[in-house]
DNA sequence: TCTGAAGACTTCAAAGCTAAAGTTCGAAGC
DNA sequence: GCTTCGAACTTTAGCTTTGAAGTCTTCAGA
């Protein structure tokens, strides 16, 4: 029998917090715990989101573009480069996403008359529609979610994520945040 | 001038939130503040891992992988597809991330005699002390994010995380969590 | 008007990932 | 013992993203 166990599981949360404790010395395992469920988390609603885009015929990709758009208000324009910085893409991803989104029918590409430097993007009624069945299975989801919480602990959360969200947007003032975004 | 503005501000939480109501009717802002929070601070977390990891000379993606061994105890040896199933990625993109850590001294790779059928991956004295270094920066970093928390604060918030994220734990067993892991 | 510089996007090559098709080895049935 | 099935990894082809180099347009100054 080998020493890599045969059937090595999957380690729950408090497992990981306990092997960080053993391997690591003054770990503050409540730090760790409140960091690591935030990632783990994350990861798992995304993975929520991927499932409901693609049962729509779209990537969670084209879902985040979508959503950059409509959230910018009507008329639903912007450049190329304004979504990369939202997205967190270089100019070039852009481009070619843009690229497959227009062969889609989700968006529009054209020069700006005023400025030919310019181009904009602009959702096409079929991206908005696109845009509004995925919102309506993401609200479900996310209701869902949170079900289980009191009002308080609601406001209590919200309160606390936006504070953390906002030292660290003050800390890193817009960085192009390049880098992987994994986890 | 163009009715897409010349600058286009990238939206505060509080704005993308406005945004969302206006054209979502029926939409919980609390509910929207707290996903909204969560994904952001998430993204921007990575982007500072990343930054750390970088200045070590390793990338955030092998980063993860030391993780996951160091996380596996003494030895500290795993198979490609344990990482793999841990780490969300395909075998596939497994064996090649290994290459890359075997040739930059991180981890070995050796066929396990017992079962010819396996290999095991073993991270080597230096992939241990890349991992304890970024280690050290991350929980610097983690502890300065949380620093203006009250204990009360912390332990509501550690208590409601962990208790969202057995809800999707839960939902998804342990679905081969492959898919986009945007944002 | 012409020139130079800067900005906005695109193109190109290379890295990293996924999906699907191999390989190789071990275990079970005949 | 031979064959077949299944498991674990690797290989291949295609796609998405990055980084760097290019193109086109605008604007400011000579």
């Amino acid at each position: 029998m080998a020493d890599t166990a045969p059937d090595v599981a999957e380690p729950t949360l408090e497992e990981q917090i306990a092997a960080y404790q053993r391997e690591f010395q003054g770990l503050d395992p409540q730090v760790e715990k409140i960091v690591s469920a935030l990632s783990r988390l994350n990861r798992r609603m995304n993975v929520a989101y991927g499932r409901q885009t693609a049962g729509l015929g779209i990537s969670n990709a084209e879902w985040e573009v979508l959503k950059a758009l409509v959230l910018s208000g009507a008329p639903y324009r912007l450049g190329p480069s304004d979504l990369a910085k939202r997205l967190g893409l270089t100019p070039a991803a852009m481009t070619h996403r843009i690229d497959r989104m227009v062969a889609e029918g989700l968006v529009t590409r054209e020069r700006d008359e005023s400025n030919r430097v310019r181009v904009i993007v602009e959702l096409t009624p079929e991206g908005r529609e696109k845009w509004l069945e995925a919102m309506r299975l993401a609200t479900v989801f996310e209701e869902d979610l949170l079900q289980d919480l009191t009002p308080a602990e609601r406001a209590v959360l919200g309160e606390v994520l936006t504070r953390l969200l906002r030292r660290v947007e003050d800390a890193q003032p817009d960085a192009g945040g390049r880098l992987s975004d994994l986890d």
